[in-house]
DNA sequence: GAGGGCTATGTAATCGATTACATGGAAAGT
DNA sequence: ACTTTCCATGTAATCGATTACATAGCCCTC
C-alpha cells in the first residue's frame, strides 16, 4: 500500500491549463496569462478571443501553481478557541465580510479550546498557506511561544486580547468602561453590595472585566475586598455553581455582575429555581449582549458588543498590514449598555 | 502603481528551502524530502543529520511547491449559509474535529446567506485549492446550478439537504421522525388542535418539518388541512410574528410546533407578553435543541439533533471518498426528543 | 528614410517542492 | 570469484502558473 494514494479526481481530463487555452487560441501561455489578468495589455481582439476560449474550456488558473511563483496565497488564517462561541462566531462574520471586500479568503484555525492545536496552525502559516494571521481570543501563553512567535513572520492582528511583548496591532473592546457603567447603573438604583462571577484569567476579557469591577466599586467609595468575586470558565454551568454559594451568604448582595451572558443565564436559572426573583430579589448584569438575552424572564441587562465591528476592523487593520500600509498601533471600540429587565431598584 | 504589490514578507531571508537545508547537510534535495515524507528510506545516520538541520534551521516545506507537485492540497471546502448559526457552529466543529483526525484542513466558505457567493466558491474548487467540498444546509438551486455543478468534478458531501439529480451522497437527520414523536407526545397530553410555524422551503428541513407535521396529524386521524401551517425564516422575529395571528384566531390551536427554537423562543416570549401561559394555555415545542433551551422559563420541549455527529459523519464519508473507498450512498441521523416544560396536558 | 518610441506578443526562467529513473557499492547467492 | 539483488542516494523532470526580458512591427518625427 503506497504511502501517498493518488488523489481521486473524479474527472481528470476536465483540468484545463493555461497551455491548452494558449494552443486552442494560438498564443503564447505569456498572453493568456495577461489577457485574464490585465486585459487592457492585450489588443482587444486577441483578448476577446482568449477571454471565449477561456470561457468555453472553463478553465480556472491553478492557485498552487500562482501561489507559488507570486508568493502570497491570499488567504488569511484566523485562530479562534471555539467557533461555537457565538461571540467569537460573529465576530468571525465580520472578518470573513471585510477580509472578502479586498479579495481575502478566510481559513479558520479551530483550536476547539485545545491550545497543543496552535503548533499546527503555526506549520501552517511558515509553511506559505497564508499572507497574514488573526488571532482571536486566544489563551495567554509566555512571550515568544505558541502563535505569537510568528510576529516577525508575518503581519498579525490580534483580537480581544492584550498580548505583552509582542510587536503586531491589538483591537479590543473596552471592557473596563462598560463594567463601570453597569455599576453605576445598578449603584444608582441603589445597590451597595455586589458580587461578581468573573471568567478565567488567562486571557483579556476575564482580567479586564474583573478588574473593572474592583475598580468602579473603589471609585463608589466602596470597599471592593468585602465584594465576593467568584471565577468560572464563561459556561452555564459554572453560573449554576456560583447559585449555592451565594444562597449562603450572609447578608447576600444585592447586584450580581457576571462576566458573560451564560453565566449569568446559568445563576438566574438556579436562583430562580430556589424560589428567588430576578430583579426583585437580587439584580443581574451580564456581558456580551446576546440575541437570546432579549427573550428570557426577565430580560437581560447585558452589554452589547459590537462583535461584526471588532472583526471588520481587525480585517481591515491586517489587510493594510498586507498591502503595506501604516496602521494605527491600537484600536479599541466601545460596547453599549443594553438595560433589560433582569435590574431592578434594590429592595428596601 | 504596479497592480500586483509585492507581499509584505517581514523577515523574507528566514525563509529556507529544502535546497538550502540540503546544502547545509550536504546531501541531495531528493535526500532531505525523503528524510521528511518517508524517514524509513533514508539510513539512520544521515536521517538525523538532517532532521537535526531541519530543526536548526527552522525548514517547513512550502505548501504551494508541493500542492503543485502533488495535485492535491489536503484541504477540505465547506460551504456554510451562516456560520453564526448555532446549528451550524456545532456541526461546524464535528466536521473540523474528523477532518483533523485525518490530516485535512478546513476552509470555510461563508455565503452569509447571499446565495450569489456560491460563484466564488466555486472558483475556488475548480482552481484546485480543495481537494473536496462539503455542503452545509444550502439553498435548493435549480439542478446543475451553483455549487452542484461541481459533482463531477471534485468528492462532495451534502449535510442537512436532500439536493436531487446529484450522484454525491448526502447525510441527513431523520427530521420527520423527530416531528412524529412530537405530535405523538402532545397527542398523549390530550391535545387535538395543532399549529405549525414552518422554516422556508428552499431547504430540506423547511420542507420535511412541515411535511413531518401534516403526516403525523393525518396518521393520528386528525385533519391536517384544518391545522394553521405559518412559514418564517427560522428568527425569533419571525417566531414574534406570529404571535398575533396566533392571538386572534377562534378556536386557537392549543399546542404549536415550531420548526426551530428561536422561532419558538420568539412566539412563547410574544405571548406571555399577551398574558398567555406556557404550557397552561398553550405547550410550544421547538426544534434543534439549542443550548439556550434549558434555561428559558419555562424550558423548551425540543429536539436535540446530534449536531457534532452529523459534522463527523459528512466529514469521514468525505475523506472516504478522497481516499477512493466506497461510501454509503446516504446516511441519516436520528434526532432525541428533549422534554422540557413548554409542553403539558391540554387545559381541560 | 533613419532613428526613436510604443505596442503587442513571444521565449524562457522561475517559484520550491516531489519523485521517476539512474547509479554505485555492499551484501547475498551460486 | 562472479552475478544478482538491494539499499541509499543523486540527477533532473515535473507540476502550472507569472513575468523579466527580448523582439517584431508600426507610427512618428525630423
Amino acid at each position: 500500500m503506497s504511502k501517498f494514494p493518488a488523489p481521486i479526481i473524479k474527472n481528470p481530463q476536465a483540468s484545463v491549463r493555461l497551455t491548452d487555452v494558449a494552443k486552442m487560441v494560438g498564443v503564447s501561455t505569456a498572453t493568456v496569462s495577461r489577457a485574464l489578468a490585465n486585459p487592457e495589455s492585450v489588443s482587444p481582439a486577441t483578448r476577446k478571443t482568449i477571454l471565449d476560449a477561456v470561457r468555453k474550456a472553463g478553465y480556472t488558473p491553478n492557485v498552487a501553481a500562482r501561489n507559488l511563483r507570486v508568493r502570497h496565497t491570499k488567504m488569511v488564517l484566523v485562530v479562534v478557541s471555539q467557533i461555537s462561541n457565538v461571540v467569537f462566531a460573529g465576530v468571525l462574520s465580520g472578518i470573513d465580510e471585510e477580509l472578502n471586500l479586498h479579495g481575502y479568503g478566510l481559513i479558520i484555525g479551530h483550536l476547539d479550546n485545545k491550545p497543543e492545536r496552535e503548533e499546527h496552525f503555526i506549520k501552517m502559516a511558515l509553511s506559505g498557506a497564508v499572507d497574514g494571521i488573526l488571532l482571536l481570543s486566544l489563551r495567554r501563553l509566555p512571550q515568544g511561544h505558541g502563535l505569537t512567535m510568528l510576529d516577525a513572520r508575518l503581519p498579525m492582528v490580534a483580537l480581544n486580547e492584550k498580548l505583552e511583548g509582542v510587536s503586531f496591532p491589538q483591537i479590543t473592546v473596552n471592557d473596563r468602561a462598560a463594567v463601570h457603567e453597569i455599576i453605576k447603573h445598578l449603584y444608582k438604583l441603589g445597590h451597595r453590595r455586589f458580587g461578581h462571577m468573573g471568567g478565567p484569567d488567562y486571557n483579556y476579557t476575564g482580567v479586564e472585566r474583573r478588574r473593572g469591577f474592583t475598580e468602579a466599586l473603589a471609585k463608589l467609595g466602596l470597599d471592593a475586598s468585602a465584594a465576593p468575586v467568584w471565577q468560572g470558565n464563561y459556561s452555564f454551568e459554572d453560573g449554576a455553581v456560583f447559585g449555592p454559594l451565594f444562597m449562603q451568604m450572609q447578608p447576600r448582595p444585592t447586584a450580581i455582575f457576571a462576566a458573560n451572558d451564560e453565566m449569568a443565564i446559568g445563576f438566574i436559572k438556579y436562583i430562580q429555581q430556589q424560589g428567588l426573583r430576578v430583579p426583585q430579589d437580587v439584580s443581574v448584569v451580564g456581558f456580551d449582549g446576546i440575541a437570546y438575552a432579549k427573550y428570557l424572564s426577565p430580560t437581560l441587562t447585558s452589554v452589547v458588543q459590537p462583535r461584526r465591528e471588532i472583526g471588520r476592523a481587525a480585517a481591515l487593520m491586517l489587510v493594510k498590514q498586507l498591502r503595506g500600509e501604516a496602521v494605527a498601533a491600537d484600536v479599541h471600540l466601545d460596547a453599549k449598555l443594553m438595560l433589560g429587565d433582569s435590574t431592578g431598584p434594590v429592595k428596601v
